[in-house]
DNA sequence: AATGAATGAGATTTCATTCAT
DNA sequence: CATGAATGAAATCTCATTCAT
C-alpha cells in the first residue's frame, strides 16, 4: 500500500486558500503561494485539483455548505420564530466573526466571474432549507411577505458589511454594534 | 491644452473597464480585453494610466465620487427626513439599475486587495457628506443611534444584493420589490 | 503607426523549430529553446502561435507545402516521363540534402500524435497533383499499375532512409550512392 | 531469483509503452500512462527499469532483436535467393502487420533523438546478419552492388510506409496491394 | 516487490508593460 | 498621441521520479 491520500493535507490546503483570501484579498490568489501557506508542494495540489478553478470552486462548495450547516442547526429550534431566529442570527454572526476567512471566501468569489454556473446553482440549491424556513415564518404572518430572496438578502447582507468593517478596523464588535445590526435586520423583516 | 489628452477616449476606456467587471467578474480584468473594449490599442491605455493599479483606483474614485453626487443631490432636501431618505433611496438605487456595471466595479475593488490605501481612505472621506446627514437625523431622534457605518452598511448592502440578484435573474425589479426592498431598509433603521 | 507584424520574425521561428528538432530530436522541443534559437522572447512566440501544438502544425503544413512546390516544379515537365521523373527525384533528393531539417520535421511529426487530423488530412490533400502524376504515367503504361499511395511510398520512403543514413555518417552522398538509389526506385516503379 | 523479478510484469509494461506509442504516438509517452496501460503503478515501472530513458532503450533492443530474428529465421533458407528472400520478406511484413505497435516503437525512437549512442550502435550491429546475407547476394551477382545499407533501407522503407498507410486506413492489406509492394522492392534490388 | 501520494524542477503559457514606428 | 508587436517576469501546470506504507 502506498501513502493513503490524506485527508489532512487536503484539509491544509483548503485552510491555506481561505487564509491568503483573507490576508492578501483574492486578486491575488496564486497556486504558489497556497502551496507554501499549506506547506505542501506546488504539484500537491494537483493531485487534488486538477485546475486552481477547480480548487476555488471546490472550496467554495465545501465553505459555503458549512456555512448552511451552521445556519440550519436544529439546535435553534424554539418555541418562537424569533427566538429560532436570533439564534441562528448569533451564530451566523459568530461563524463569521471566527472564520471571517470563510465568509470573505464565498463574498469574494460569488461574483468573481471564476465560478461555474454548476457551482453557482449548486450555492443557489444548498439554500433551500433556509427559504423554506423563511417561507413558513410568511405564512405564518410573522414577518414580511415577498421574494425570500429579498428577505435573506437583508439579513445576510448587513452581517458581511459589518464583519468587513470590523476586520477593516472601522469600528469595534462590542455588544451595541452587535446588538445594532441585529435589532435592524429584526426590524427590517418583521411584520 | 495637452493635459486631459482626450477626454472621449478616456472616458472610453473608464466605460470598458466598468462593463468587463460587469460581464466577466474582475479577478480576469486584463489590460488588453481592457484596450479591446474600449477600441483602443494597449498602449493607448498607459498614455491616461501608468498601471492597471492607477487605472482601478482612479476609476474607482471617480465612480464613488458618482455614487456620492447621487446620494447627496441638492434635490432630495424635502420638509421630512423621510421623504428626503426616500428620494435618497430610489435615486441611488435607480441609479445601481441604469450602471450596475458601476456599482459592481466599486463593490468588487472595495475589498479585492487591489486598492491603495489612500485610495480607501478617500472612498471613506467622501462619504462624510452622508455620515453627516445620518448623524443629523440620529440627532433629531428620527433614526436609530449607533455607529454611522452599521447604520449606512445596513441601507446600501440590501440595495447591492438586490441588484445583484436582479442582474443574475433570480428576482424581478418589479415595484412591490423594490417597495419591499425600500420598506426594509426603513424599518431597519427607523426609531 | 506600432511596428508591423514582421515576416522575417516569422520565419525565423520557423527556422529555429526545423533546426531544433534536427539537432536535439523533436521529442525535446522546447518553446524556450525555440525562442532562444529565433532570438526572441519566449512571449513573442505566442504572438504569433497561440500553443506550441499550433506552431508545430502551422509549421508542418508549411514545410509540406514546400516539398510539395519542390516535387510539382513546372521546370520538370521534359519530353519523357523517365526525364521528368528524375527531374523530380533529383530535385527532391537535393532539397532534402539542403534542407534536411525540414524534411525530417514533416517525417518526425506525421506520426508523432502531436498533429491534428486536419493538419493531416491537408497533408493527403496537397499531395494530390503528385499522385495525379503518377497516376497519367499509370495511363500510360509507363510505370506499375496499383494504389498510387503504395508506389509514392516506394520513392520517398528509400529518400529519407538515405538521408538519414548520410547525416548519420553512415554513408556518404556520393554520385555512386545517389545514383544506386533512384536507379533502385526507377526499377522498382517502371514496367 | 529475484533477477527478473516478474517476467509477466515486465511483459505487460513493454507491451503498454508500444501499444501507446501506437496509439499516441511517442511524443507523448508518459510514465503515468504506461503504468495505465500496464495497469500496474506508477512506482512499480521503477522496479524494472531505473529510468524512462532505460525504459526506452531497453526495450528498443529487445523488440529491434525480435525484429532481427524474424529476419534470420533458419526456415527462410531455401535454393534460390529469390525463395530465401521472398519468405524474409513476407514474414517481415506479416510481423509488422502482427505487431504493428513494435515495428512503430522502433520506426519512431530510431531518430528521436531520445535513444543512447550505446543503444544505436547495438541496433547496427546486430543487423550484422542481415547486411551479410545483402553482400553474400551481391558477390553472387544475384542483386545490385553497392552499399549494403542503401541496399536494405530499399526494403524496409517501403514496408514501413506500407504499413502505416493501412493503418491509417488509406490503403487496405490486400493480396494485390502486398504483391504490388513486394514485387515493387525485388524489381529495386535485383540486378 | 508493489503501491500511488507526494514531490519539485522545469515546461508551457499569460499578461502588464515597453518601445519602435 | 496612438499603435500593437515585442518583451520577460511570473503564473499555471506537467510529469519523471521518490518514498512512506
Amino acid at each position: 500500500m502506498a501513502r493513503i491520500k490524506d485527508q489532512h493535507k487536503l484539509e491544509q490546503i483548503n485552510k491555506a486558500a481561505c487564509v491568503l483570501v483573507l490576508k492578501t484579498g483574492f486578486a491575488g490568489l496564486k497556486m504558489a503561494d497556497v502551496a507554501k501557506e499549506a506547506d505542501v508542494a506546488a504539484g500537491t495540489l494537483y493531485v487534488y485539483y486538477p485546475t486552481k478553478e477547480a480548487l476555488i470552486n471546490s472550496l467554495f462548495k465545501e465553505v459555503k455548505s458549512e456555512i448552511v450547516q451552521v445556519l440550519i442547526n436544529p439546535k435553534h429550534h424554539s418555541l418562537s420564530f424569533y427566538n429560532t431566529f436570533q439564534k441562528m442570527w448569533l451564530s451566523y454572526f459568530n461563524f463569521c466573526m471566527k472564520f471571517p476567512e470563510k465568509m470573505l471566501f464565498v463574498e469574494h468569489f460569488f461574483h468573481s466571474g471564476l465560478l461555474s454556473k454548476q457551482t453557482i446553482d449548486f450555492a443557489h440549491s444548498i439554500m433551500e432549507p433556509v427559504f423554506e424556513f423563511i417561507k413558513q415564518a410568511q405564512n405564518n404572518e410573522l414577518i414580511k411577505k415577498g421574494d425570500v430572496l429579498i428577505i435573506q438578502s437583508q439579513i445576510s447582507g448587513p452581517i458581511h458589511e459589518t464583519i468587513k468593517l470590523i476586520l477593516a478596523n472601522k469600528i469595534k464588535p462590542t455588544k451595541t454594534n452587535i446588538h445594532l445590526c441585529f435589532e435592524m435586520s429584526w426590524q427590517a423583516i418583521r411584520k
